[in-house]
DNA sequence: GAAATGCGTGAAACCGGTTGCAACACGGCG
DNA sequence: CGCCGTGTTGCAACCGGTTTCACGCATTTC
């Protein structure tokens, strides 16, 4: 079927151990065996089989890129800056979605099985011990959006949360709202209790109350704020721990009459693509995702090279970026 | 490192075999040897090297899922299905991002060397000769969601754009709307031709004109929007090749003082999650994605189960979702 | 009771590569 | 001329599995 090492070895006129160190870099080869050997590869067409080679060489530059945020527009971007830089570097993306709650064991296994060369967890709401089961199997594991707390001893590369909600209040408040709410995205999420918390601090006496939504959708935005115009805590301008259900609550808000940002203030966090869109237009504190992206993948790389080393904590600071859900700064 | 075959053969008392007929789906062990192999290697914690086996058996369960649409939203939608959809099969999805031009020959490559099962081409917009590629290497291909004229003999999973174009026409029609134009997607991409043809058609001395997009971006809809809205063609309804574009006209006809849908209305194509959302709430005509990755799925499947085959074209029918972007039928 | 049938098993070859090792060629040196 | 070091090469073992094959054994059949 396919082209094989030996094939090019027998129209090369060489050994197999020939061919095989042509294309190993460092490798000692005479530039008349090389010369000789590319020909041969290249009349026949021969591509080195990856899956064969890591049998003996351990590494199949397969990273395994793990996520449940798989309906959240917001990952699209993620999906496609890791891929890209993945790809950039040689390694390539295996896609898991962990969808349902059995998933995680049975991905566990399953990228045992293809024995990756490491691990991209891209989510901030996983159960907390998946993240060690991988660091536990030896595996290089890096986890970006978010952390687990039982797994302290892993990498991580993500934006200070705690300083995203110092940002947050201290936005709301120069803009002179009275009393400012959060409205995070899951209770257990890592990142909703640490912007909570940097939140809460700086609010103070401001402070009008939190509530959490189910997920990380449009629904659960409109849906939580709804409920909140009706039973309160009312508050002047919220600080929303994801775009999308910021998205959602400005649609509750301005249903129910009320207008953005006069009557009431909004507060994104993420920056995604349709945040700027002229007809959304929302205030947003950013995420700098070109560079969290960036590190991880450099992180991966660095594990996969030089094996286990001390874990990593990585936190890049948020900005935030002006649009129309937010009063001017008086 | 790993718990290999070897390990739990020692374990057991058995040969490799043994083992490996243990794992093996209709191959023959008695009850007592399994039971030896199978408490052995619980109690080891094996799990076969997929990798290892592919070696022999030439089947490695990657799938390989091509696409170059990683920053129209509704793609997610996609990605979330298809990897849910493979993950039940048993395959797995290694997904490649074909952003940049040199990207399609260096794939194919690479899939290649991880010698995948098969090849998902998830995209309308591709290089025409890129599908045909694959299916020369004599790897399982299916094109989804669009196609290749130079490629007539892969499978073909898509709705039916012509009809979708049809039944595009007939609404704006049935609508009241008396001018009526297309504002498309990529001039390159098969679908937009399809609906084009399908929509100017139907339209017959109605059709106002037709405008291509330079991507499946609000920028690229809202601009040429703009564009047409300063230099015309006019046409009191637009039905626009895909929801993000609509999306984007929508907010240029808005900024320009018109009102939807009374003074222009839009048609949009794909029915993506944020079309539902209330804020923007667009009529438009929805794919079945469901179906499409359901029947993608299964013919990969069947292509690796079968072998070859001549080429399946499967066409789906679209449905109209109404919402509040077209005026009521009258 | 002997021969035919069948299943279960292990040894060994093989999949497509990599790599340790020993053999070898070559040039330079004393 | 002999010795040595360097650089190149092929052989063979190995990575972790699968599969062919022949054989042993128990069961069935005449």
């Amino acid at each position: 079927m396919a082209v094989t090492l030996q094939d090019v070895a027998a129209r090369a006129g060489v050994s197999k151990s020939a061919v095989s160190r042509t294309f190993t870099v460092g490798a000692s080869v005479s530039a008349r065996t090389r010369a000789r050997v590319e020909e041969a590869a290249a009349a026949l067409g021969y591509h080195p089989n990856v899956l064969a080679s890591s049998l003996t060489t351990g590494r199949t530059k397969l990273v395994g890129l793990v996520s449940n945020n798989f309906s959240n527009p917001y990952f699209l971007e993620i999906f496609d800056r890791f891929t890209q830089a993945l790809q950039s570097a040689g390694l390539r993306p295996l896609l898991v979605n962990l969808a349902h709650a059995g998933d995680a064991e049975r991905s566990l296994d399953m990228l045992r099985q293809y024995s990756v060369d490491g691990v991209i967890v891209a989510s901030s709401t996983l159960p907390p011990d998946f993240t060690a089961a991988f660091r536990q199997a030896g595996l290089p594991v890096v986890h970006a959006f978010g952390w687990s707390r039982n797994a302290p001893d892993t990498d991580l590369v993500s934006i200070d949360n705690v300083a995203a909600g110092h940002l947050a209040a201290e936005t709301l408040l120069t803009r002179g709202y009275g009393r400012i709410g959060f409205l995070g995205g899951p209770e257990e999420a890592s990142t909703t209790q640490d912007r909570l918390t940097g939140f809460r601090d700086r609010a103070g006496a401001a402070f009008a109350g939190a509530r959490c939504t189910s997920a990380y959708a449009f629904a659960a935005g409109r849906d939580t704020m709804r409920a909140l115009l009706h039973d309160g805590p009312v508050a002047e301008a919220w600080f929303c721990g994801d775009d999308v259900i910021a998205i959602g609550a400005l649609s509750a808000i301005r249903d129910a009459g009320h207008r953005v940002p006069g009557d009431v203030g909004i507060l994104g966090l993420n920056d995604m693509e349709m945040a700027g869109w002229e007809n959304i237009a929302l205030t947003t504190i950013r995420q700098p995702i070109a560079e969290i992206v960036a590190d991880t993948v450099a992180l991966i790389e660095a594990s996969i090279a030089e094996g286990p080393r001390p874990p990593v904590t990585r936190m890049l600071p948020c900005t935030l970026v002006e649009r129309a859900t937010l009063r001017e700064p008086s």
